[in-house]
Formats: C-alpha cells, sequence, structure tokens
DNA sequence: AGATTTACATACAGACATGTATGTAAATCT
DNA sequence: AGATTTACATACATGTCTGTATGTAAATCT
C-alpha cells in the first residue's frame, strides 16, 4: 500500500486511538477485538500492529491521549483548601463537559479488568495515588499551619480519607447515569468534603 | 454418565462456583473460560453447563455465595455513629479474615468488565449504593436528632459523602497489597471519618 | 536520483471458546 | 419394579481472535 506522509500516519495513529476508546468504552477492553478497533479507524490490524505492541500497548496510549484527570498544579490561587477543592471540583467538571475524559475514565474504572499485562495499570493508578496523597497531604499541612484547619488535624489520615472520597466519588459519579446517587450534588459533596476540614468558629 | 444424589449435585455445584470464583481472580471474568473451571473443579464443561446457563449466570452466583458484605442490621448496640462506624469497620474486617469475601469483591471491584450482560450487575452494585444511602441516611438523621451530630448537617448530602468514602476505601484497600496508601490504617480512616461528624464540644 | 525506510494491507497458521445436541447410568418417582 | 428424570460426560459445529510473515508503493534520506 501507498506509504503515508509522518503526518498523516500520525493521523491514523491518533484516529486508532480515539477509536479504540470509544469500542473499549462499548464493548469493555477484554471483549474488544484489535479487528473492531481497526474497522472503526477505517484501517486494518495491520496498521493498528504497526503503531502498537498489542492491546494493553494500544489501552496505554488511550490513556495517555486523555491524560490526568486531576492537576492540582493548575490551582495557584487561594489557600489550600481552596486549591484542593477548585482541584477535585474541576476534575469532576471535566467528567462532564469532556467526552473523551469520560470515556477514558469508564473505561478505566468500570470496563477494564485489571490482570494479566493490565496487571501493571493498576499499579500505575496505585502510584498516582500515591501522588495525589503526597500532594493533598501538603494541602493539609499548609492548612494546619495557616490555622485555617484544626490544629489535630491529621494531614496524611485525612488526605487517605480525601482520597477515598475521591476515587469513590469518580468511581460512582461514573455509574449514576440517573444522577441519583452522587452525579447530582457532585459540587456540594466536593464543597461540603473540604469544609468539614475547615477550622469551625466555634459554636 | 452415573447420575449423582442431589446432595452430591449440590456439592457440585458448589464446587464450580468456588472454582469460578478463584479462576475469575485469577484471569479475570472475561478472559475464564468455563472450559477452565470446569477443569479446576474436576468435572467437564457440561456439569457447567447443566447447573448454569452461562458465564453472566455462574458470576452471579460467585456473589451470592459470598452475599453481602455491609449489613448494619447486624448491629443493634450503641448510637447511630456507632452502629455506622461497627458496620463498616466489620465489612472491611471481613475482607481480612475471609479470603472468600476477598476474592469475590476484588472480582468485582477490579477484574469485572461491566458491559453486555454484566452492565445488569452494575444496576444492582448502584442499587446496593442506593439502599446504603437509604440506611446512612437515617443513621445521620438520628444523630442529629440525638444531638450527636451537628444540627446543620444534612443527613442525605452527609450520607453520600460518606457512600464515597466507603466505595472508594474499598476499592483502594483491595488493590493496596503493600499497604501504603490505605490498608494499613483502615480502622483508623473508618473511625475518624464517623468522628468527623460528631458534635464537637465548642473549641 | 537512487537507496532505503516507512506505513500500512494482505495472507497465513494456529489456538481457543461457545452453545448445543446427544448419550447414559444411576437416582428418584409412582 | 418399572418409568422417568437427573446429572452429568462426550462429541460436534462454528466462529473468532491473535501474532506474525510477507508484499508494496510512496515518502524520506543521502
Amino acid at each position: 500500500m501507498a506509504r503515508k506522509t509522518k503526518a498523516e500516519a500520525a493521523l491514523t495513529r491518533d484516529r486508532i486511538v480515539t477509536c479504540a476508546r470509544q469500542v473499549f468504552s462499548r464493548e469493555g477492553v477484554t471483549n474488544t477485538s484489535l479487528e473492531t478497533v481497526a474497522k472503526e479507524a477505517g484501517v486494518t490490524r495491520g496498521a493498528v500492529y504497526w503503531h502498537f505492541r498489542d492491546k494493553a500497548d494500544l489501552f496505554m496510549a488511550v490513556r495517555q491521549q486523555t491524560g490526568t484527570l486531576l492537576r492540582f498544579d493548575d490551582f495557584r490561587t487561594g489557600d489550600a483548601l481552596e486549591r484542593l477543592e477548585s482541584g477535585m471540583q474541576a476534575a469532576l467538571d471535566r467528567l462532564r463537559t469532556d467526552r473523551q475524559a469520560l470515556e477514558t475514565y469508564e473505561v478505566m474504572l468500570w470496563k477494564c479488568e485489571y490482570v494479566g499485562a493490565f496487571a501493571g495499570v493498576r499499579k500505575d493508578l496505585m502510584s498516582a495515588s500515591s501522588l495525589f496523597l503526597t500532594e493533598v497531604t501538603e494541602f493539609y499541612e499548609e492548612a494546619v499551619r495557616m490555622k485555617q484547619a484544626p490544629a489535630d488535624l491529621n494531614p496524611a489520615l485525612a488526605a487517605r480519607e480525601t482520597l477515598c472520597f475521591y476515587a469513590g466519588l469518580l468511581k460512582l459519579w461514573l455509574a449514576d447515569e440517573n444522577g441519583v446517587t452522587v452525579r447530582a450534588e457532585v459540587r456540594q459533596l466536593i464543597a461540603q468534603h473540604v469544609a468539614r476540614r475547615r477550622l469551625q468558629k466555634a459554636v
């Protein structure tokens, strides 16, 4: 077949990744055949195997194309607790407005089996969790220093609770298509979670 | 082949379910072939198809064999917040001590793709979440009535936050094999989560 | 401008899974 | 005790997916 330009090849690759995400989201990662992905992208499996070693590799590309959902360093204004809240709000906002992010995370949290070649991905996710812990612990430390949080707040432990909250929120939000459990009230939920860590005036 | 007694048949069925759980846990639900399950159980696929319609049906049986992790009605002593905490502590305790529960929940949360025939199971999980919300909301309502929680606590919203916390905790606990993120401190985490809802004395 | 890659499409080989149909001997029913 | 089910094992028919090997024309390199 006629060789494509580098730029064209890059487009092909991108199309494959995009289609892979959609097919993964429809049929689940394991049930997805590379043939289906290829057809959807208007190429043959040859192209897929040219750009990616196997399905796991393609899955990695899907994740990278979307990138990280939660990026605290995008928020540099406000106190530590405000930045924490903004970060989480932005993450959940992105799920609402960015279909690509929505699909990617639904695949990661509900439509992927972390076994075999994918077991490593789970380690990745846990690394991301560790990073989250580090950052949020710092937020809480700062909040305590600045007297915005009670002095007896244990930053590391509080950060772990926030991690659980965030992880569960993501997972439930994605499954809650009817908005009955959490989707309708995400903003309040996040706000409340952070507010509960703020130092209360004596009653 | 020689026909088995009703009791023997029941044992066979149970063995198949048990082995299915183990194989699911090793290889993931989708990657598991009924042939593998059958071999592991010392039978042929014939036996599997006799007892179960298909893999989804078998998966349901695996879930039912383990049952519900969180059962608040096992705890009838103490105030509402104590019962809430006991319930969650017991659930996480069970994961530690009950290998069957551990495997089942690891399969459900990390090794199953909720697509196709399994999409319905996800609805199930969301129904369980709704039930959780109902129960926990009642706990918080009671806590407010009894002045154990601040009067301005919104029970429904607080329950949703607790649901997120619990869901995330389960998921992270299962993945945290090294105990670096949450496993080492579950007890404190749960205690802290509930304690934060308790009415604080004025500072 | 010629040599060399590249970016795929096509073809091949093999494994594996599923569902059903059929057989059968013993358990259970009447 | 005979008729009927039951609890499987066996056999069959079929589809699907994977990975690799090979072909090729145009892009890129020199």
